[in-house]
DNA sequence: TCGCGCATGTAATGTGTTACATGATTGT
DNA sequence: ACAATCATGTAACACATTACATGCGCGA
């Protein structure tokens, strides 16, 4: 049991989902390609952790819909209290602002430039994500959801996202408004 | 050559250093053992993009000093107008959080307040490299370095870790609010 | 004297990516 | 026609961690 696993528990203790669904729900979080998702779900659900049903579906192709089980429900239990490892950042992009004054001009524009792109990109998802959260949901106009709700660690998270994203857009302006066009 | 190959290579961009140097200081860009350094920094040598020195010391072990070669100069510089990877995240943290509404209130305290203190202390540590690096380089008292010295680089990352740690340590206490103790 | 920091390396194992494989439906 | 999305899987390879291995000097 790797730490994938337990994030593949952890999703399925929400609600009941396919290995693609899992696949594309859980990449915000912990980036992991179909063909590492799907052996994994396979194991666990020989070990009992988890099963699955078949789901026939017409326009789309069938599906395997998993659930957790008491076991996996146990071990989801277990983990929480165990300490938690540290973030791992892996960014190429830092590695090459680390030689930047020895870039072209343009080349380094160019770079911060895409990454700007990138996280205003990532934002406006977030926030999207969120109103669709709040409509899923049903919590007081307020704002704030009772911690006691399925969705209140969806919305931790999507809130800590669009932090993120907007104090990496706000790097990323200051650094090209150090880095003046020279044309 | 990988993107961890290109990391090094940018570090000696700047100055000389031991692998093990290298290994400490690549760290919070890229997280990596020495174990995964040393190999790769001997075949960078062996395909002449790194050369080294020997050089003995007294009281600590001999060690051996990376330079970057011609070679190593041109692949940087080719590097840099390539594509850049999107940044990767994986935080165990963040998919404990997706279940949180499944776990004990103290358990999901203590996580949190374990990863405010990481992030405080993280804050600390590279506001005391800016420190650091005023006294090294050279640059007006306004505190803005020019885009051609050589610590501009260090300077940007260093300002976008302490942002990064900010906004995370306010999202850790944010979180902490929505969740009163409960004894 | 016990552990930590410096300093380097290898071997075994575990994790993650790329490529190979298939196939229907929907939108451009 | 062509690409994208949904949907699942395997095989080969690349990347990363843990464990094994050594050894000196310094401070508690």
């Amino acid at each position: 049991m790797n730490t994938l696993s337990y994030g593949l528990l952890s999703l399925l203790a929400q609600s009941s989902f396919s290995g693609y669904d899992l696949m594309l729900r859980i990449q915000p979080f912990w980036p992991a390609k179909h063909s590492q998702i799907y052996p994994l779900l396979a194991k666990l659900e020989q070990d009992d952790y988890i099963r699955f049903e078949l789901v026939s579906q017409r326009d789309k192709p069938d599906k395997k819909v998993y659930s957790l089980t008491g076991k996996g429900q146990e071990a989801l239990k277990d983990w929480f209290d165990q300490p938690t490892a540290e973030p791992a950042l892996r960014d190429e992009m830092m590695l090459k602002v680390f030689c930047m004054s020895y870039a072209k001009r343009e080349s380094a524009r160019k770079m911060l430039a895409d990454r700007l792109t990138f996280h205003e990109e990532q934002r406006l998802k977030y926030e999207s994500k969120l109103v669709e959260l709040k409509g899923r949901a049903d919590w007081p106009e307020a704002g704030l959801p009772e911690p006691s709700h399925p969705l209140f660690g969806a919305y931790l998270l999507t809130r800590k996202a669009i932090m993120s994203n907007e104090t990496n857009t706000e790097w990323c302006r200051w650094v090209l408004s150090l880095l003046p066009e020279s044309d």
